[in-house]
DNA sequence: TCACAATTGATAATTGTTACCACCTGTAAG
DNA sequence: CTTACAGGTGGTAACAATTATCAATTGTGA
């Protein structure tokens, strides 16, 4: 499923937060509001939020909440099936509330991380015997890439210089998503 | 290049080491004695070990090398394209010396990492336009499985109780590789 | 309503990595 | 073979993200 308006993203978040205490109940958790809000806001962004994103968020509708509680409740929602945790480029740990199938583009510039469908990816993989004394569990695609923005600035792609380096991260503002 | 055995290693090693000098010089490196024994420990590693594991093998030599030597020569390396950093599961850094195209399988227990050759990756971004305004740079496929060893142990598999996790992470024991 | 396991908030501790800076050393020019 | 100096290094402090700890609180099923 792309997801690419609100309004898809919108219904798509309420038809997950309707099924979310059952699904709580299924993997033996207590239904708590910091969990409900937890999920509602990592539903509701557009991005790839990091914890401490979700965490200003949340902290609108509780401003008692620990960060340490933001933390654990994303782990469990992975834990669960309730969440994605994106690892790209060792950045901080990203969060995506969109569990269908899919896999990311990353920018090498700011970070940025956008979702991409790409058919025949697990197919790839069908078959082989050469994974050896490994269990398939799962697949992820990650397309490095440079937006828009990235691509005029001076950067990486030049490896010419240790200067350019500092310069590249100071002129870069990373973001979540 | 799928590199199994030792003496695939070692000729592959030795190959690169020949060339090491000429292209520290064309990417505009002084050849420092640490950077000689930072990328011989790196070549010499059948795992994808991590800035701490290679600081270990080189100290051995050089007893005076700073961590921070290590870590600065490793980025270094990867961005005259002289090693790759291996992103998985949000574990530390891994370092791959292997600089052919190939792709990664992740064992989600112990986070053994091992190579693997997969033909037609690249090819299933070939003729996509809904990248939008992200300029391709490459892509990279990481397999999530479970090694023989972890598949044995409860783990986050069973994901019925949150006391299994405690249990899981307290038995598994993280390596490099 | 109760008992208890699960969860939380607050904070300390840990981990991996980078920044800083004084000193040292490869490098290329003479 | 010197020499000058950009670049590299070691030691250490700082840093950011995450996890551990633990007493107090709260959902849950009986």
């Amino acid at each position: 499923m792309q997801m690419v308006t609100d309004s898809d993203r919108a219904a798509y978040a309420a038809a997950r937060m309707a099924e979310f205490a059952a699904r709580c109940h299924r993997g033996g958790l207590a239904v708590t509001p910091q969990r409900l809000a937890i999920i509602r806001a990592l539903l509701a962004a557009a991005d790839h939020p990091r914890a401490e994103t979700i965490y200003a968020q949340v902290r609108r509708e509780h401003p008692h909440i620990s960060l340490a509680t933001v933390h654990r409740t994303l782990e469990t929602l992975c834990r669960i099936g309730e969440a994605r945790k994106v690892t790209a480029l060792h950045d901080s740990a990203r969060y995506d509330g969109n569990t269908a199938p899919h896999h990311h583009v990353v920018c090498l510039g700011c970070r940025r991380i956008r979702d991409i469908e790409i058919p025949g990816v697990e197919r790839l993989l069908d078959g082989r015997d050469d994974l050896g004394e490994f269990k398939l569990m799962g697949c992820a695609l990650e397309i490095h890439a440079l937006c828009a923005q990235c691509q005029r600035k001076p950067g990486r792609s030049n490896p010419k210089r240790l200067a350019n380096r500092k310069q590249s991260i100071a002129t870069s503002n990373h973001v979540d998503s």
